[in-house]
DNA sequence: CCGGTTGTGTGACCTGGATCACTTTCTTAA
DNA sequence: TTAAGAAAGTGATCCAGGTCACACAACCGG
């Protein structure tokens, strides 16, 4: 628990100053949860209330097309943050689910605490806006790979980005987030 | 000029509430400018220092592929913003282009003076969060899209959340903004 | 009003990757 | 330890969409 609020108040001040006082009501807004491998975080047509910041473990946000065929829209490592911010940011019901690919612990956060929070201070707000900064710019870059680039320039660029996901995360996953059948992504590193 | 400011006064009192004094503060800031049709204003390998709300006009902000393939990030509409968002927030240089697909009326705002104002404005600074947090919730519908659905869904779609589009911009520019080919968006409405 | 650039339509052909159908490992829980 | 599900590999076939090659607009600027 104390570990949980120390990794959470060093994510946040690498992009904000806050006060140690500060950093401790902040974080007392956080919710701990563990889940297990499988687990269901958000599921599609729940409300979603909260967001989440991974402490350890993996996750991943996908949709399902016609019951059969899913894409991941992201994958959530520790320090990474995590939901349906769709549904979050405009409060309609879940359009994506959000599981657990590893047992994981994380520490939620509501939309009203975060907008209560943002709005009592002011570095909170300026740490938001560098999230989805981020979040925004890595997801333009991912729309320009998927229409520039052919599948096996998209795998060996993700591997590139985030080597550990090779050995973590099941090939098919990977396939999802790649936007290729298991079957092509199978044979581009078999078939060189 | 101050047609110019009136409008960015109102677009960013939607989802802020500044004092006028803030807000005519804040569009001090602003410096307007005019280009004609094919004007770059954004040019790959340039220093980017500046963002740009449009206020009249379109413009697009697109990457091109070995000197040949050209994908469009965004088309920018009047009250849009656009830049090399990557570019911009990281201080490295452009990797895509923005030119003017019409003549168009821009307002640029400096990088520097955005955290300034972001700074000095609890509010500007919620401003542009908001405004980020609906561009990268923009992006991963567009992934998925991308990633769902087939060239006439995504055709069919898009003209759905922009009619304007089907008449102001050129049909091979709506294809490099889908990810296909001009043939092929061509076919599209042309064989049902 | 005319010649050139910029857009658009269409046929013929090609190919990356999807789909289907099986087989072969891995995992994991009892 | 072993059986059953989950993950992964592989061949055969198919198709959406790319590429190439031309033919026509339509829209300027001089």
């Amino acid at each position: 628990m104390e570990a949980a609020a120390v990794v959470l108040k060093e994510h946040i001040s690498k992009t904000a100053s806050l006060t140690e006082e500060e950093l401790s009501y902040l974080a007392s807004h956080f919710k701990p949860l563990s889940f297990k491998k499988g687990q269901v975080v958000i599921r599609e047509g729940d409300k979603v209330e909260h967001e989440y910041f991974v402490l350890s473990g993996c996750l991943k946000a996908f949709y399902i097309n016609d019951e059969v065929k899913m894409h991941i829209l992201q994958f959530a490592m520790p320090t990474w943050w995590t939901s349906d911010y769709n549904a979050l940011y405009t409060q309609t019901k879940a359009t994506i689910n959000v599981d657990c690919i590893t047992d994981a612990t994380l520490l939620s956060l509501s939309n009203a605490d975060r907008e209560k929070l943002c709005r009592e201070i002011h570095q909170v707000e300026h740490f938001f806006r560098w999230r989805t900064n981020r979040g925004y710019v890595a997801a333009q870059k991912r729309l320009l790979s998927l229409m520039n680039n052919d599948a096996r320039t998209r795998y060996e660029e993700l591997l590139q980005l985030y080597p550990e996901l090779y050995s973590l995360v099941p090939k098919h996953l990977i396939a999802a987030y790649l936007g290729v059948s298991r079957e092509t992504l199978s044979r581009l590193y078999h078939t060189r």
